[in-house]
DNA sequence: CGAGCACTTGATCGCTTTCAATAGCTGTGG
DNA sequence: CCACAGCTATTGAAAGCGATCAAGTGCTCG
């Protein structure tokens, strides 16, 4: 079941107008094309290693990626959750400041690394949509810094229900309101590395939150969540709902 | 002592080579030039409010500002520490998402947002050079994501301490080593914001790196460090030194 | 059926927060 | 010059939240 990826156009691809390469024209996706390979990756297995040179930069094109870094004592914290269209890597730099794995199993389109920084540098479209996913990625980031540094247990966990429950309800183009469900694509453990806290942690306030009427559960990963704003309240968040991810 | 800053030639601008402009050409500078005009803003005072439209982005000419987040319940957490060259707004957004505030006496260069953006959209070097510094920032944040989410008190302060002294050091050209000494730019309670802490905790924990010859104090805001590598020990940081800001 | 894994739940510990008092510094005005 | 207000910082005592240590549950897959 594995690389049924082998080479995709890039016309066909899932994530063509929402990846690095959304405002290329045809002639500059045809560039794109020429230096592109994909590769699959099995979930738990890591893509990129912190410090290890990086020959690739690319898109993450189906399943669910992470950025974590790792402290001495084995103390782990995730940067990133990288989901189809997400870009990994940096363009200007020759070796990896974080780990990149993979949650699911993934798809990633590469570039290799050297003719994308010449083709960064000579056409603008690309670096432009770049930037603009960088600046996307920086507010999330800081949005991120305020859960880590002053949310409560509670609170983070809400947080990131509802910010999946967000980005799902956006897929579909349902209205993030009322009754709706997700399935979290990520164990206790990293969501604990997301969050901050201890796995034992994120499962009692899960539990909370259920014995409360927030949520309701089915199974260990499918959320049902009867009242979005209730959600919401409980993740401390100013109600106009800054995006992340 | 204000706005004796009426309009500096770039040529002469003290951070033309590490701001946004850095990559220019004299006829590209030339036209940021006539977009442009400074800002002087007094310590204490708000630069840019959360949720405000923006009719400006820029660049911090000299002083220090601080980017800031809060919760309806007034917590508070400082999501970035601006510096002499950094860039403030976000292109191709109307509204500011978080609160920008003087923390010194801030002098400001800035660019009406709307002919930034075309400027932008036209000159690659601009854009190259705001795409570079935002990656930097974005790798900035993940670094403090750590920090935060992961670090214990005691290592939090150890870590801004030596990040600053790092930036002294890499400033002033010296090795980065042996003995040196920095001022705090903060206040407590600002790096209580910065750290995800309480002002108590912070003053609690200089007192003890100060108790165990970690630091030595000069004043409240005067630090000396007798041994770097002891400090960055301390603060839990792979030898390696990843840089911040 | 039992091993392995993800998850839950309980009991206790300890770090950081909270609440509160005190110290030190700076500037103002009598 | 000192008194005092206002601010920043330090220090103490107590409380609380999340971490740690430790079982126990439920599910999947051999």
């Amino acid at each position: 079941m594995q690389d049924h990826f082998v080479h995709v156009q890039c016309g066909d691809c899932p994530i063509r107008h929402r990846a690095v390469c959304a405002r290329c024209e045809t002639d500059e996706l045809a560039q794109l094309e020429q230096i592109k390979y994909y590769r699959s990756f099995q979930a738990g297995q890591t893509i990129i290693w912190s410090g290890d040179r990086m020959e690739f930069v690319g898109s993450v094109v189906s399943g669910i990626a992470s950025l974590t870094q790792t402290m001495e004592d084995g103390r782990r914290q995730m940067v990133g959750l990288l989901l189809p269209s997400d870009f990994v890597g940096r363009p200007g730099r020759s070796t990896a400041a974080f780990d990149v794995t993979a949650t699911t199993d993934v798809v990633m389109c590469c570039f290799r690394k050297k003719p994308f920084e010449t083709l960064i540098a000579e056409t603008p479209h690309i670096a432009q949509r770049l930037l603009e996913m960088t600046l996307d990625e920086l507010d999330a980031a800081r949005e991120w810094m305020l859960l880590l540094g002053r949310k409560t247990a509670r609170e983070k966990i809400a947080s990131l229900i509802s910010i999946i429950a967000r980005r799902e309800a956006a897929l579909n183009k349902k209205k993030a309101t009322g009754q709706l469900s997700v399935d979290l694509p990520l164990t206790r453990e990293e969501m604990a590395d997301y969050l901050g806290l201890t796995l034992e942690t994120v499962s009692r306030q899960i539990s909370a939150l259920k014995k409360d009427g927030v949520i309701t559960l089915e199974g260990n990963r499918h959320v049902s969540i009867p009242d979005l704003d209730r959600l919401l309240e409980e993740a401390g968040d100013d109600t106009d709902g800054g995006m992340l991810v």
